[in-house]
RNA sequence: GGAGAGGUGGCUGAGUGGUCGAAAGCAGCGCUUUGCUAAAGCGCCGUAGGUGUAAAAGCCUACCGGGGGUUCGAAUCCCCCCCUCUCCGCCA
């Protein structure tokens, strides 16, 4: 949600930041509404007004006197107008509410122009794509890899998108968590286990409600939701509080296995591990002080790049141009790892600052040095999403002999160097 | 799941229909005095929205878990929901 004052004072500013994002936005409407929703609120503050004046002249009155009597008809009328001002006032809050969050972010400044994914710039690139194995092969073509990622039986007991990861699959998964989760405890990012349901305020707040209603699995009975990723529920951990400045910045990350029902997305790219309803990421979170909230999404950033270096997988990082961007971001990176075998890039983590936009939904503030509640900006990141990770590191890292070898940082992990599908 | 007890400001805790946005205490901030690891006295000390302003101040309204209702008037009465605690049931 945007500061209502912001596009009430300067609503071309506003303008020209959504356009930068190429989506339409009816901001008069808005305006309007706005406008109107404040005439009426100022016509019922005084008629409450009125209420309470009369109030305190009536406590003072005795009970049964003529001038009691003919103060409680008096205020009788008001009291009818207040109740039918008020039920007009609701609904145009209501309408302005809902016309305020399909309000998107603001791009950040820095952020390049564009309007498709060809538009997002290639910040920067790391390792040779070119000296991978010469054996790389997609990686559900690999002899032997249904066996130790069995879709045919997921689908069986769930459905499409839910596979079991059998013996050294298993294994592999667990082993990245844990190596990702030691390496963010390292950088100083506090592990936290939470929920992995979470209510409709909660969603709201961080932005997947009302705008991406039909993405998450509901258990409508209690009003629950899966979680789409650990974002949602680490970010409402601090919702409807004020946190001391002296704490900030606040670094945490969590594992939680992800539930998205991907409605809309069918093609090739969902082979294998590429798409999946359930998967597991650890997720990277920060609250900080406005001020830094830039340097530190550029610090996260790097954070989770490290993951990938360690691994040695070759990755590039692009800067999503505004188009590109998503709803709630003010800026994006992608971090993109590759894979051998399908040859092309896969996105493995998503590091954004949504600076204000997420803490005004949920109100995090922290109390700043003159004393006022002041909105935190916060920013978050995969590190890492795994299964995108293990499918280019399966596929990478293909021998010759049909086994794969396990990134040096993993074997400790891991237990062994090859993960072998005999 | 059943029965009961509760949810009041940063914390503790009064308040059961009318000047209650809410006593008191603690914590915090400011000033004064004595002193010099501290004490006493006085004052200030919630959040949000609207209005106002260069910015403030000020003014208005709302908020006593959340949402409805009764009433001229609700922290206080009624209904629904959520949460916490105790007991019972069930259970990894």
């Amino acid at each position: 949600m945007l500061d209502p004052k912001l596009f009430r004072e300067s609503p071309d500013l506003v303008r020209a930041a959504l356009a930068k994002k190429h989506l339409v936005v009816d901001l008069d409407a808005i305006l309007a509404l706005d406008e109107t929703w404040r005439i009426k609120l100022q016509q019922v503050e005084s008629l409450r007004g009125q209420q309470k004046a009369a109030n305190a002249e009536m406590a003072k009155l005795p009970k049964g006197s003529a001038e009691f009597v003919s103060k409680v008809h008096e205020m009788k009328a008001v009291s009818a107008q207040v109740k039918e001002g008020e039920v007009v006032l609701k609904e145009m809050e209501d309408r302005l509410k809902q016309a305020m969050m399909t309000l998107p972010n603001l791009p950040h400044a820095s952020v390049p122009e564009g309007r498709t994914p060809e538009d997002n710039v290639v910040f920067a690139t790391h390792g040779d794509v070119n000296a991978l194995s010469s054996h790389a092969k997609p990686h559900w073509e690999i002899a032997g890899f249904d066996k130790l990622f069995d879709f045919a039986r997921g689908a069986k007991v769930t459905g499409a998108g839910f596979p079991f990861y059998v013996g050294d699959a298993a294994r592999l998964v667990r082993a990245l968590l844990h190596f990702f989760l030691d390496e963010n405890g390292k950088a100083g990012y506090v592990e936290v286990n939470p929920p992995i349901f979470v209510n409709a305020a909660s969603a709201t707040a961080t932005g997947q409600l009302p705008d991406k209603e039909g993405q998450m699995y509901e258990a409508p009975v209690d009003g629950f939701y899966a979680v789409p990723t650990a974002e949602v529920p680490l970010t409402n951990f601090f919702r409807d509080e004020i946190i001391d400045e002296a704490l900030l910045p606040v670094y945490r990350c969590a594992y939680t296995p992800c539930f998205r029902r991907e409605a809309g997305n069918y093609g090739k790219d969902v082979r294998g591990l590429n798409r999946l309803h359930q998967f597991d990421k650890v997720e990277l979170l920060k609250w900080v002080h406005p001020a830094t909230s830039y340097d530190e999404l550029d610090k996260l950033r790097g954070d989770a790049e490290s993951l990938l270096r360690k691994l040695e997988l070759p990755y590039r990082v692009l800067l999503m141009c505004g188009g590109d961007l998503g709803f709630a971001q003010s800026k994006k990176y992608d971090l993109e790892v590759w894979s051998a075998g399908q040859k092309r890039w896969l996105e493995v983590s998503s590091c954004s600052n949504f600076e204000t936009f997420q803490a005004r939904r949920a109100q995090i503030r922290f109390r700043g040095k003159d004393g006022k509640p002041e909105l935190v900006h916060t920013i978050n990141g995969s590190g890492l999403a795994v299964p995108r990770v293990l499918a280019a590191l399966l596929e990478n890292n293909l021998q010759a002999d049909g086994r794969v070898k396990i990134p040096t940082v993993l074997v400790p992990y891991f237990g062994k160097e090859f993960l072998s599908f005999a």
